[in-house]
DNA sequence: AATGAATGAGGCTTCATTCAT
DNA sequence: TATGAATGAAGCCTCATTCAT
């Protein structure tokens, strides 16, 4: 019973997901994600209490699959050097998903300006970029990889930036070849940041 | 007779941007504009074939606007270090502004990832500011303040995403007393990319 | 299932004609049909697309109602003449029923001039109507009851002219009383073209 | 002062025409009136109180102008037939001068089934044309052209129920080329219906 | 547990009419 | 006289939500 409940609201999220990656966050009707999950509209509102709900649940959702992936990817690799390179690598991922998983990204923070709750929820995705960040940051440090004198939660701070700035402008210019050079330009720029001296 | 159309039109078009920063792009009604325009919703239509026209216009008038003041504050300095200041401290102008103007902002671009005509105005504003940063490094370059090896179109880009970046994540995070933080940070983070030889 | 939705949207169509009957084509909006057919607004829309569709479905309707009277009425008798005769009257029902029906019908006729969908579904009508003429002096003829050189299908479509002729006409003068003279005067007339010699 | 107010209601009277024939009763607007007479919307207003009375005013002026042209036509000619000729001819202009009146004519027949003014208006007409055909019918006795045991009203009404019916039908077919097809049909079937014996 | 029919609030838009200039 | 800016009522349509089955 409980298990069928969760299969059924996992179910809907992904289609909700699909739903607002084609339709964008303010043009995506509860019918468009029945439709997207194969199911009646009934069911979206027996599983979830109202629209907004659905939607946190999907910010939740795929803010913890983004940060997943990327805590995957550092986990697999030793050096700080390595460690940043697949952290980047996990983030500008192929054209096509990044578009699909930014724009749907894009619509929440836009709406999170306002929203607390999609606000709260962002929050603790940045957190844990940060600490992606820092973990790397602080091996490379050890390392002597990176300047003993960086301050870890601020460059933490200032990798994220640059990461998100590079996808987001990188998915405003609408060409997909350019996503190469956005992704090696950022981390040239994160090594810049974290090996220059003082 | 046409000066008072202009008028009117600007009038129109600023209380869509108060109407917007405050309902959002999606929630925000012709009703809300008329209202805080202090109008009959008649005169909106009047003066807007509908209300896409409207936002755009809109879209575009405060890129241009952001882009004006950053333009206006960079000429007024003299060296490349003097016009980077000017340039970060005109994009970080208060907590109050920013949240408004980048709420608006964010909205479009959320906006822009699916509507080519948003795009399209966003690009142009794009190339403004990369050509404010072209300026400024060429500048630097000149001076031998900055790197002389830079590719200065890419450190352009890099400039402005560093910028989005850091405002959006400041603008996210809720609290308006990080806004010296994030500002200090993102001129010394592009300060290091710069400056960095090799 | 599908009956109740078939039934649905049968008791919306003769809402609709009951509604344009009353106020006219152009006067007539969604709310006079919902409230005619006595549900909420949102069920007519839930079973027809959009107004034009409903509109163009009642002209089918209503176009396809009329000739099933016209050719039941002719297929129970047996001559040609007792067949004109009956085409006749059923045409000319009653001054309510005639009145409720062509004011209908001329509403779609002035749009069906501009629009080519009502347009298209008029001249099915038109085929229907020129059919039963047909039929009719083609069985007069073989009887020798009509003139044996009528062409029969320019006096098929004369035919229906004078019909639709006197029914317009009468409809226009606004005398109820008058409906028996145009009757009795259109068979007289539509006789007087099938039976005269040369 | 008068002979210019005079001018300028027939300027907009004829402009309402072309509005009307272009975009129909019900679609057409004060502004496209306005906009085909190159006036401003006030003009309008200001010879005439409202809608309506621009509407009803067309009617009467064209239903006017029909008759005179079809008064004048029979005038010229001296024998019943040719005055029948001339009638029918005068009825059937053109391909496209019929499809611009009778259209315009068409909606305001639409109007007529449920508005008093207009019914009048056009009762008014039919007085007119059935004048006409008193007056042919009548002479065709005299000559001994036309059948001595005619009901001249009551052929007259048969014989414009002919024409409408035939005009309304040739339109509604949306083929220019039968024009001539009904043209000549109709005349013929008027002369079986008048010179039929008994 | 699931369906989808029904509701009705609320949005965008059109347009006749008014009125200050 | 003439203009056209301004109004606001009213229409069509969408869609989240409810509820009987």
């Amino acid at each position: 019973m409980k298990k069928k409940a969760e299969e059924r609201k996992d179910q809907v999220l992904k289609a909700a997901f699909q739903a607002v990656a084609n339709h964008g966050f303010d043009a995506v009707t509860l019918q468009h994600i029945a439709d997207q999950a194969g199911v009646s509209k009934g069911v979206v509102h027996y599983y979830f209490q109202n629209k907004e709900t659905i939607l946190s649940q999907l910010l939740e959702s795929i803010t913890a699959k983004i940060y997943e992936a990327e805590h995957r990817a550092i986990t697999e690799k030793q050096t700080a050097i390595e460690k940043l390179n697949a952290y980047v690598h996990s983030v500008f991922l192929s054209p096509e998903k990044n578009k699909k998983f930014y724009r749907v990204y894009m619509d929440f923070l836009a709406q999170a300006s306002r929203n607390p709750l999609y606000r709260e929820i962002n929050y603790h995705f940045y957190e844990n970029c940060w600490g992606i960040g820092c973990e790397i940051i602080t091996l490379g440090k050890k390392e002597g990889t990176f300047s003993a004198n960086l301050d870890v939660e601020k460059s933490a701070k200032m990798m994220r930036a640059m990461i998100d700035g590079c996808l987001i402008q990188w998915l405003m210019c609408g060409q997909d070849d350019l996503h190469d050079f956005y992704k090696q330009s950022c981390l040239e720029s994160i090594s810049t940041l974290l090996t220059s001296p003082e």
